[in-house]
DNA sequence: GCCGTTCCCTAACAAGTGTTTGGTAGGTTA
DNA sequence: TAACCTACCAAACACTTGTTAGGGAACGGC
């Protein structure tokens, strides 16, 4: 009877998923550039020369670690621009979505915040910009159907709440970090609280 | 009589401002490491090596469009604090003072959002870290004091509030060009009329 | 005219970069 | 035992990087 047991060895998709993670986490500290395939060897306990049996450059880690991160974003952002909900209602869930993701994954987070404005240019990381796009439609969609339903303000530019909004929600990967005070769902909160009700006391 | 004419040849230091603006310029859009010096003397008309003989090294020009840039920032902050303002009054004043900042030195900042967290770790870039610490005592201070004061919501973490805030003013600097729709007063007094009171509409 | 200064070029250097090639220890399969 | 595969090492390669040294053209002061 030929049981399938676990082999002493680190199967390989696994292998691949922490060296992309320890990859991730030097890119998002030092940047992409400053990076060098030696610091990431080493900090996976290898020489340099032994990525390549794992990858085929270094920009084809950074390609793996951005385009897996978008993948999971917009499963999640889908579903809830799929829900069917009112102006705020999907606000509050994409802002939500937002941290949870940034909770999942933080590095990648921070890499495409820093890189993201640059590689979009390249051929290779067309996917970047064609998300962003996607993601100013969904955003700038929602709150600009808030305003013509009469559930949030006419008298701002909505663009510029736009932009407001969508920077906040993304550069708290630079200092969130896992397993601290808060949770995502409580910073969302926080959040929404501040940007939908003002942080003035009403009088 | 000696008249002492302008001669034909720039003089030296309205040359060294004009490639530390070339220079900013490059290191925003592409980044500090990756850029290299001869992109930044080619965009300036000249070789590599003549760089150097207006500066000592890349960290160098970094180095003076970084400090040059925060030494004007404080200038116009420690302005503002020393107003005696209200809390409300100073958040607004610091709000404005930071865009009009973004304004005349877009690059810098945008260098300064990227970049600062890992410099700050050099001993030659310490005053960055220094500046930072000055920064979070002024802006939390501020909200702290209108929380007591009883002009700001007691029921938000002003921590997280201060980041909010902090992150969303500068990253202004990423989409923002001189020149554009608004100009900087316009764009904080939306940005505040965010903040202060909230997108939603108020029933 | 000559001198000194300013500003840039030419040409190279040493260090560090991403990447490749050949080899090999150890486990699995037949 | 033999063949094979996985996962790594050792050593080098070609190239780019920041930086330097020497030289020279243009110009102002004397």
């Amino acid at each position: 009877m030929s049981t399938k047991k676990k082999p002493q060895v680190t199967p390989t998709p696994e292998r691949r998923r922490e060296l992309l993670a320890t990859a991730a986490e030097v890119f998002a500290a030092q940047g992409y550039n400053a990076t060098t395939v030696r610091r990431i060897a080493d900090e996976a306990g290898m020489l340099a020369g032994s990525l390549y049996y794992h990858f085929d450059s270094k920009e084809s880690m950074l390609d793996e670690i951005l385009s897996t991160f978008l993948d999971e974003l917009w499963q999640g952002y889908d579903e809830v621009l799929a829900a069917g909900l009112g102006p705020r209602e999907t606000i509050e869930a994409l802002v939500t979505e937002s941290f949870r993701e940034i909770d999942r994954h933080r590095p990648a987070v921070a890499i495409y915040q820093k890189e993201a404005k640059h590689l979009a240019t390249q051929p290779r990381f067309a996917y970047l910009a064609d998300s962003q796009t996607k993601f100013e439609k969904a955003w700038l969609g929602t709150l600009e159907r808030g305003v013509t339903e009469g559930v949030f303000r006419d008298d701002l530019d909505v663009r510029l709440t736009y932009r407001f909004v969508r920077d906040t929600v993304w550069v708290a990967a630079s200092w969130y970090r896992p397993g601290g005070h808060h949770s995502p769902e409580e910073i969302a909160r926080q959040y929404l609280s501040m940007v939908l009700d003002g942080i003035a006391l009403r009088t």
